[in-house]
DNA sequence: GTGAAAGCGCTAACAG
DNA sequence: CTGTTAGCGCTTTCAC
C-alpha cells in the first residue's frame, strides 16, 4: 500500500547511459571512469546525462568483473562482545577511520560458528585481530584465498600471513627492568596459552629476563580470551598457594591482573605493596579495583589504523598480495609506570 | 617471491564443480542450493565433490543474479569519532550481534563526505543511526532505492523510512513528574536543533509538560553532536545569565548537563542542590564531574538490536521493503533517579 | 531428471 | 576515436 518516492522501476544501469548519450556501452563506461581516448565533448556528455539519470554504478558488477568489492572485512571470535573492552574498540576505530579515508567500507564479518558462511566474504582482503590458533573461523579465512592482515602476532601453528602488531618487548622490557631495580626474588608471570603468538612472547621475553636475573622461571598459562574474573580469580588462587614467595606478578593483561589481586587479598598480601604488579595491556577495568597498575599501554587505535593501511598496500600498490605473507609491521608502545612498582625513580 | 600455500590457480567455481561431478552447471547449482528435483545420490555426489574440491560460492556473482548480498550497512555522521561514546558502541555491538545470528556481514559504511562514494553501497539494506538533516550522506542513502531504517526519530525533513526508535517520551515523563513534585519554577530545556527528530520530541514533551504545570517554556537549543565540553559550557555561562532564577534544566545528553554544570559553578552554584539537573541519556562522562544526575538509560544494544532485526525482516519477509516506510517500532527506556532530582520519595 | 542457454551490469579486448 | 563482442560466476527458465 505504501506509495512511491522510491520508484519501483530499474535502477538505472550503464545500458540507459549509453542509450541517453547515444554512445556505446563501452564507450560510457570509459567516459565515465576516466579511462579510454575520447573527445573531452563527448566524455562531458556521459558524464552529463549519467549525472541527471542518477546513474550509479552497480558495485556488485563492477566487482565481478573487476575482482574487487573495495570493502575490507575485520574477523574477530567475539566482536560484538569485545566492543566492550578499550583496546578492540579503539583498535575498530582507528581502522574504520583509515579505511573511510581510502573510500573503503569495513564489515564487521560474521563469526558465528554456528552458521558456516555459505559465501565467500564480499571483501578484497581481511584483517584477523587477535589471531588465535583455536579460532577455526579465522583459520579458515587464512587459509583462502583472501589477502590477509593479521592484528597481533601470530602463534606458532597458524599459516603465515602479513603482520601488523604493537612492539611489545621493548615496552615490557622497560617494566622489567624497572621491576629488577626493586630486588624481587620470586617473579611470576601469568599470561595467554599457546594459542596466542601475544603470550608466546611474553613467555619468551620474561624467560629471558629471568635468565638474566638469575631468577626461577615462573609462569601460568590461562586460556587466551577468558575474561570471567571469577574463573581467573580461583584459578590463581589455586597457584598463588603453591608458591607463597611470590613478589612480582606480571599479567598479560588487567583481567590476569584482577585475578590475581583478588588471589592475593584472600592470600592476606595487598597486592601493588606487599607484591609488585605489572600488566601488559593497560586497561580502565583496573580501576574499579582502585589498582595503579604499572602497564604497557597498547596502541589499539594506531594498530588498527596500520592494519588497514597496510592491507590496502598490499591490495593496491602490488601485484600480488602475497607478497606481504612474512612480513612484520610494527606499531610502538608505551609504559605508564604506576604505584604498583613502586613510587618515583 | 613468495611461495605458494596459496596457490595462485584460479578460485574453484561452480564450473569446475560441475565437471569434476559430471553434471552440468545448472545441476550442480541446484543441488547445492538443495533446489531443484534430483535423484539424492547426484544431489550428494555434488555436494561432496563441492567439499572436497573448497568450493565457496562468489558471493559477488551470485548477487549480481539474486540481487542480494546478504551484508548490511550501518551510517554514521561520524563512525570512528563516535565509538568512544558508550551509546553508538552499544549500537553497534547490539546490530553486530544480530546481524551475525541470521549470517548478515555488518560494514561500517564510508562516511567521508569528501570522498564522494563511486558506487552505491554493496549492502541489502542500510542503518542510519541517529537520522540528523543536514547529514548530506545520510540523506543520499534514503533517497536511494536501498531500504533503510532509521535508528531514531527522524527529524521533520527527512524522506520517511522505516524507524526504530526508544520510546523516550514515557521515561521523560516519568522524570517530569518527579521534578514536578519537588516545586520548580523556573525550568530549562536544553536540547539539540531542529535537525535532530530527538530534539523536537524532547521539546514537545517539555513544552506539554510546562503547560500542565503552568511553568513558563525556556528553552535553549544546541547544535546535536557538539562534543566539546568548551563550547556548550560557553554557551550556556551566557544563556543562564540570562535568566538567573532557573532552578531545574533538562539537558538532552551529558553533554548538555557537564555544561550546564560548569556554567552553573561560575555563577555560583552547586549543580543538583541548588539547581535540580536530570538528562534525557545516561552517560558515564559526568562521573569525572561527580555528578549523580537522574537520567534516563537509552538501551543502545537493544536498539541496535531492534534495527538490524527490523531490516532483516523489511529484506526477507516483505515482498516490498517499501512497506516498512511510514512504520516505528518502539524500544523502552528506564529511567534511573539519583541525587540530582531529590533523595529518594 | 537433466542440460543448454540466456542473462544480471559491468569491463576490457579488439576491430572498425 | 568509437562500437562490437566476449565474458566475470552464478541462477533460472525452458527444452529435452
Amino acid at each position: 500500500m505504501s506509495s512511491g518516492r522510491r520508484e519501483m522501476s530499474r535502477a538505472v544501469t550503464i545500458k540507459d547511459v549509453a542509450r541517453a548519450a547515444q554512445v556505446s556501452i563501452a564507450t560510457a563506461s570509459e567516459a565515465l571512469s576516466g579511462r579510454g581516448r575520447m573527445t573531452p565533448e563527448t566524455r562531458r556528455k556521459v558524464v552529463d546525462i549519467a549525472g541527471d539519470l542518477g546513474y550509479v554504478a552497480n558495485a556488485l558488477a563492477k566487482g565481478l568483473r573487476t575482482g574487487r568489492t573495495h570493502a575490507i572485512g575485520v574477523h574477530h571470535r567475539s566482536a560484538a562482545e569485545s566492543l566492550d573492552r578499550p583496546y578492540f574498540r579503539n583498535f575498530l576505530a582507528g581502522a574504520i577511520k583509515v579505511a573511510q579515508a581510502h573510500d573503503y567500507d569495513l564489515a564487521v564479518l560474521s563469526s558465528n560458528p554456528a552458521v558456516p558462511r555459505s559465501t565467500a566474504p564480499r571483501v578484497d582482503g581481511v584483517i584477523v585481530t587477535d589471531p588465535i590458533s583455536d579460532d577455526t573461523r579465522a583459520r579458515e579465512l587464512m587459509e583462502s584465498r583472501l589477502p590477509v592482515v593479521a592484528g597481533e602476532l601470530l602463534p606458532d601453528d597458524m599459516p603465515p600471513c602479513a603482520v601488523v602488531a604493537v612492539d611489545h618487548e621493548p615496552a615490557v622490557r622497560q617494566i622489567l627492568r624497572r621491576v629488577a631495580t626493586l630486588g624481587v626474588r620470586s617473579p611470576l608471570l601469568v599470561a595467554p596459552d599457546r594459542n596466542s603468538g601475544w603470550g608466546n612472547l611474553l613467555r619468551r621475553v620474561f624467560a629471558e629476563w629471568c635468565t638474566e636475573q638469575g631468577l626461577p622461571e615462573q609462569s601460568l598459562e590461562v586460556p587466551f580470551g577468558d575474561f570471567s574474573l571469577e574463573s581467573q580469580q580461583e584459578r590463581l588462587a589455586g597457584e598463588l598457594g603453591r608458591w607463597t614467595d611470590i613478589d612480582f606478578i606480571l599479567g598479560a593483561s588487567a583481567f590476569e591482573i584482577r585475578g590475581a589481586a583478588g588471589a592475593l587479598r584472600e592470600l592476606g598480601k595487598q597486592p601493588g605493596r606487599d607484591v609488585v604488579l605489572a600488566s601488559c595491556c593497560d586497561d580502565e577495568s583496573l580501576e574499579p579495583d582502585r589498582l595503579a597498575v604499572t602497564s604497557v599501554v597498547l596502541p589499539a587505535r594506531a594498530l588498527g589504523a596500520a592494519c588497514v593501511r597496510r592491507l590496502i598496500w598490499l591490495l593496491d600498490e602490488t601485484e600480488n598480495p602475497d607478497e606481504g605473507l612474512g612480513s612484520l609491521v610494527t606499531v610502538p608502545a608505551e609504559v605508564a609506570f604506576r604505584a604498583s612498582t613502586g613510587t618515583a625513580r
